[in-house]
DNA sequence: TCTATCCTTAACGTAAACGTCAGATTTGAG
DNA sequence: CTCAAATCTGACGTTTACGTTAAGGATAGA
């Protein structure tokens, strides 16, 4: 598959592709024949896990970080411990967001059940 | 207090301040004397509140619509719809975060283990 | 073979959220 | 009163994550 087919199948354009290849985010794939980029699904599976990423308020560095660990397998017992340093910052602020979103939530709820009473009230 | 003690004590800058006060997310206050900001701690109050949303990834626009609910009463029923609509359009995406979020977290914690085993083994 | 469509690189443009000067004015401590 | 420190208003610079031409080469169906 080139480049249109795949990026339209992850949701993005084929600029996007380009530029997440020129961050190390995708590989510099087989450029067979005339110098076109060929993907597999494979290759769509990571695009579309860099998309959740991305989802989540990480930037492409910090995706750029994480990703291999998904798709490749990191050797060696010191770049596993760095990995796993990172993983665990990944995981407090997280977790950080988790408590934060959660209480925004809630703040939420009682704006809106407030503004609906007072329509209520005023029907 | 003036915008230097201000700005210091949200752990921003004053430049940031008055890009706020541009964009209608802080008031243009008094300008006693000379011209300086002079700020109390109701207004310190609404720039933490401030850097609390932005800390959930919402932009300064979304925050300049959603802000005035904590610090103003907004009047009219047709003024109060709108902010519902716009509140329940927050809260769904909110929720959806928060899926995203604690499946992120799940996965985060599997990687770890994962590792954190791999390097128990080849200790 | 022709042509419509897709692809290539290179380079400039954009929006958000400030940073960073420059040059003038105000404040407050000594 | 004096003078360094703080503040003022422009205005241009920066980073991120792409969008958008421009000018050409490759491919595939009629």
């Amino acid at each position: 598959m080139r480049i249109g087919q795949f990026a339209q199948r992850a949701g993005v354009t084929p600029r996007t592709v380009r530029y997440y290849e020129s961050l190390g985010l995708l590989g510099p794939n087989e450029r067979e024949g005339g110098g076109f980029r060929y993907y597999t699904e494979v290759e769509l599976a990571r695009l579309q896990k860099i998309n959740v990423l991305k989802g989540l308020g990480l930037s492409l560095d910090e995706i750029a970080v994480v990703i291999p660990l998904y798709f490749e397998d990191s050797t060696g017992l010191r770049g596993k411990r760095k990995v796993l340093e990172i993983l665990n910052a990944h995981l407090q602020e997280t977790e950080e967001k988790l408590e934060s979103l959660n209480q925004f939530r809630s703040d939420l709820k009682t704006n809106i059940d407030r503004i609906q009473q007072w329509i209520d009230e005023h029907a």
